[in-house]
DNA sequence: GCCAACGTTGGC
DNA sequence: GCCAACGTTGGC
């Protein structure tokens, strides 16, 4: 029989933003934007596997360095309009919820379990997986409950 | 503000 | 196909 459990399909991930640039409650008050300026093969690679539904991370790079809510995929990965030269994504992506505390990069490399996480083992990627355990994890460590 | 790490480009 | 030079990201 199938699974219909959706942690058997959806996929995990990790988008980064500059707090300066596009905060994570810019989001919550936009509702949902278009995740675009991907400039990077690999991140683009994880974008264009985005599916719709699938659930990320929203991560502070640079002031703040934490993961501070959760945004869900509302559409796959189509032509990035900003981009003046070059084949290059985005996709669409809405705000679900916020963590109800940050969890630092501090805590993420001070966790064992965490060590794996692109996050830390790419640490220049823009878009990164996350697995179903860092998921569940990092939600236990920000007291929030995983929807 | 600095710089390490990494990705990309281009000369050979 | 290698690798030096360069540009960028992002932690510190």
């Amino acid at each position: 029989m199938a699974d219909t459990s959706p942690s058997v399909s959806r996929g995990l991930w990790l988008i980064k933003s500059e707090p300066t640039v596009y905060p994570w409650s810019q989001l919550v008050k936009d509702k949902k934007t278009a995740w675009t300026g991907i400039r990077n093969f690999t991140a683009r690679l994880n974008l264009r596997a985005m599916k719709k539904g699938d659930l990320c991370f929203f991560y502070h790079s640079n002031e703040g360095k934490e993961m501070v809510g959760v945004a869900k995929v509302v559409k796959t990965a189509y032509a990035d309009s900003t981009a003046e030269e070059g084949d290059w994504s985005c996709v669409d992506v809405a705000a679900v919820y916020p963590l109800k505390s940050p969890v630092t990069l501090a805590t993420v490399k001070a966790t064992k379990a965490l060590a794996k996480m692109q996050l830390l083992v790419q640490s220049r990627l823009s878009v990164s997986k996350v697995t179903e355990a860092e998921w569940a994890l990092i939600h236990e460590l920000s007291s929030t409950k995983p929807r």
